[in-house]
DNA sequence: TCTGGGGTCCTAGGACCC
DNA sequence: TCTGGGGTCCTAGGACCC
């Protein structure tokens, strides 16, 4: 018996921050709008019922586009772009606050409904999953001569299901035997697509494109690939596997190679548990930490108030408390310690990172503070830690009482090294 | 036109222990 | 007494992703 082979999807909601917007204001549909920028440009309710939205031009401040329709981004205007260059390239689009609440809500739906079709998920925030369709009943058969109906057939049924619970948003889904082939796929025939494909697919469709789409291949990578004159995933993958380890090193040069030949056998997370929970903000104007004193303090205790309850919600505590700043050269320092215990008090975590602004040279002016809780553990297991390094501390109390010849032998005999030969003229070169 | 806020993972040096 | 090496933790920075 053959083991089934591997159908693994990749679904992206489209645009869906600025699609869950129109469907609470239809009458922005087939215009350009924008989601980001602040919290100040709410749309006005107006005595005939009638909404007036904010444009783009009307805003003045740092922040940038989170989300924008594809009208928006006719016009140039994507996401992560400064809103005041967003606003230079489309004055009039429509700007519109970010709702994460709701957002959320829809994020909940269309992964509900999915769930029910394929329970196999992992999470990728909120607007995108990938699933693994291998153990689907239906999803190995062929239709007619198509031997891969039967998953098409799914996929089209998960977006329909999606479509329903959602009130209508879509989706793009790519299908191929991995993760990281299906991410890209999903991308191929946006939006409302369906994309599956095999290995056979991959010089026709997944060589010609820029190297930058691949998952784990950002900015510095993509430049640094391009001074080498490679730019497509398929130059990468004409590149000697050796030539890309001695440029980019062992790890990160064999996963290139591995990448560009749609080699990955990650499976599905299926759970995770969080790793840290922060809270940071940009200031309208940098800030001096001796002028603006009284404004930093608030904020800081502010953002140390916030994350205790970020972490009292998530019903975690966190050992180790970090700082963040950002100075107006946009230059980034973090510094951070590790408590005695773990907490989730407000004031505790104020006094640890307290303690870490301490250590950072303050001369420059910061446009942003943050802070961290990391070393996250539930309440119970802390003193399942506890327990488990007391148990380990009586163990090696144990050992050095009853057996101290078990110390290595040059502790005891240095005499033993004096003579042997160390780093010479032969040695490892400097 | 100066660049949000929430994360994860990796690397690398030093401390410390055995 | 400055000589090995492995393992783990802490800290700082950076790349990358949504």
């Amino acid at each position: 018996m053959r083991p089934p082979r591997r159908l693994i999807a990749h679904l992206d909601m489209d645009a869906f921050y600025a699609s869950v917007e129109l469907l609470r204001y239809p009458e922005l549909r087939g215009l350009p709008v924008v989601i980001g920028g602040g919290r100040r440009h709410q749309p006005e309710r107006l005595a005939d019922g009638s909404r007036r939205f904010a444009r783009l031009r009307d805003y003045a401040g740092r922040g940038v586009i989170t989300t924008s329709t594809y009208e928006a981004r006719a016009l140039g205007v994507f996401s992560a772009m400064g809103t005041m260059k967003a606003a230079a390239l489309a004055p009039d689009a429509v700007l519109l606050p970010v709702d994460f609440d709701r957002y959320r809500h829809y994020s909940r739906r269309f992964k509900a409904a999915v769930a029910e079709l394929a329970p196999v998920i992992e999470d990728r925030g909120i607007d995108e999953i990938y699933i693994d369709l291998t153990d689907v009943p239906g999803a190995q058969d062929a239709v007619g001569h198509d031997p891969l109906g039967g998953v098409r057939a799914l996929a089209l049924e998960i977006k329909n299901n999606v479509h329903r619970a959602t009130g209508g948003l879509t989706c793009s889904i790519g299908v191929t035997p991995n993760k990281l082939l299906s991410k890209l796929a999903s991308e191929l025939d946006k939006p409302d697509g369906l994309t599956v494909l095999t290995m056979d697919d991959l010089p026709t469709r997944i060589w010609p494109l820029a190297a930058r789409k691949v998952n784990g291949i950002g900015p510095k990578a993509a430049a640094r690939l391009a001074a080498l004159g490679v730019h497509t995933v398929g130059d990468i993958a004409r590149c000697e596997r050796a030539w890309l380890i001695e440029h980019f090193g062992r790890s990160y040069g064999g996963w290139l190679n591995d990448a560009a030949w749609g080699r990955d056998d990650r499976p599905l997370a299926t759970h995770s548990e969080p790793v840290s929970v922060s809270n940071e903000t940009t200031f309208d104007r940098d800030l001096h930490a001796v002028r603006d004193r009284a404004q930093l303090g608030a904020i800081f205790t502010g953002l140390c108030e916030r994350l205790a309850a970020d972490l009292a919600r998530k019903g975690v505590l966190g050992q180790t408390i970090g700082i963040k700043l950002r100075f107006d050269d946009f230059k980034t320092a973090t510094r951070d310690l590790t408590l005695p215990e773990p907490t989730a008090d407000a004031v505790t975590i104020r006094r640890a990172a307290g303690e870490c602004l301490k250590r950072v040279d303050l001369t420059r002016r910061l446009r942003l503070l943050g802070v961290r809780a990391s070393k996250l553990m539930r309440p119970g297991e802390w003193a399942a830690r506890q327990q488990r390094a007391a148990e380990l501390a009586a163990q090696r109390a144990a050992r050095r009482q009853g057996a101290p010849a078990a110390r290595p032998a040059a502790m005891q005999e240095p005499e033993a090294s004096y003579d042997l030969p160390l780093f010479d003229s032969e040695g490892p070169a400097r």
